[in-house]
DNA sequence: TTTAATGTGTTGTATTTACGACATATCGAT
DNA sequence: ATCGATATGTCGTAAATACAACACATTAAA
């Protein structure tokens, strides 16, 4: 469990291209963002960011992967299960970065940030399946963590077609029921 | 005038550490703060302090210059020679500075402080008057810098020993003329 | 007085970052 | 089409920074 700790200025580096992507993001479309902006606005050089990320895709993965963790982090991280709160937290988790992100003008990368969100779900939904499966078989719980991240990531795209009215807790509710049930065979 | 700009490594790194400094030193006295409170605040490595600083005495020589010409230079640099105005304007600008350093505890360090303020003053008071004086000798220009900012840097002693009641354009006004009326001997 | 703990300042080495140059690609205007 | 301007991605070299180790000073407690 030795974790070589990386380099403080790495840390800083990814920092102040991180908030400086996400600065310009509230200023202009990600189409028009160049890696040059990015860097100029970071103060960082450019070959620097090259030795940090693949490209600018890399990054909004990167980027967007980190946003939502923390706004998950924050909100369900006590519960250490899949209880029913954990459940209408992710899914407020969600629900909120939809909202701050419709803000943000991202037309045309909908698709690539939507794979983003189902990626980081189903790492936290197989994390939590392990920790309360008693020896359950790998691939099945990597399945059922699959089949939730969809689920409820579609859940939250349907709460967004439907104009946002209902507040989540009480958009997800119905289904509740349904989720928690199957929890036991797995 | 090939002005070979810095490192933008090395101004990101000066200004952490000033930054950092100028923070702790609104929670504690300077002889509490150490070379490493500052550089973990910065969260910049120690060694890297004494690349840019001879020492701790050498960041508070080099911050409260810092801190009094962005408050010079805010205030009076539309003025390019010394008028009534620019006399008023320093004066302003240092009483403020004193005022900001009141609050802050640096006991034991007036005269450090007084000397960097005077030096300063020096340095700006030579500029403007070689910029209007028609070939004047150099160490006569020099002199009178001094003798402007040992004058005036004691006139903001004893506003500040009069406790600070009068503004500091009434305070001042009464010796305008007489600062006023030598300058065309120069 | 001794001892332990903490701060100072320096040094050597490894890693990261800056910078300029380059080839290539994209895009808009003529 | 062709040109000019701008963006991308890569490279080599030089400079700045991180880190650990060191000797030494200062201080507080035993």
């Amino acid at each position: 469990m030795t974790e070589a700790k990386t380099d403080p200025r790495v840390l800083r580096t990814r920092r102040l291209i991180m908030d400086s992507f996400i600065e310009l993001s509230a200023k202009k479309e990600f189409k028009d963002i160049t890696v040059k902006d990015i860097t100029t606005e970071a103060m960082i050089n450019r070959a620097t960011f090259y030795y940090h990320f693949e490209d600018i895709y890399d990054l909004l993965e990167k980027a967007l992967s980190e946003v939502l963790l923390v706004n998950l982090n924050g909100e369900f991280f006590p519960y250490d299960n899949l209880s029913e709160e954990a459940f209408v937290s992710i899914f407020i988790a969600i629900t909120n970065f939809q909202k701050s992100l419709s803000t943000r003008c991202h037309r045309g990368y909908e698709d690539t940030i939507a794979r983003i969100i189902r990626e980081q779900l189903e790492i936290i939904f197989y994390k939590m399946l392990a920790a309360q499966s008693e020896g359950e078989e790998d691939e099945a719980l990597k399945l059922n963590a699959v089949i939730l991240s969809w689920g409820i990531y579609g859940a939250s795209v349907e709460w967004k077609r439907k104009g946002m009215k209902l507040v989540p807790e009480d958009f997800i509710k119905p289904v509740l029921p349904y989720l928690l049930s199957g929890l036991d065979t797995i």
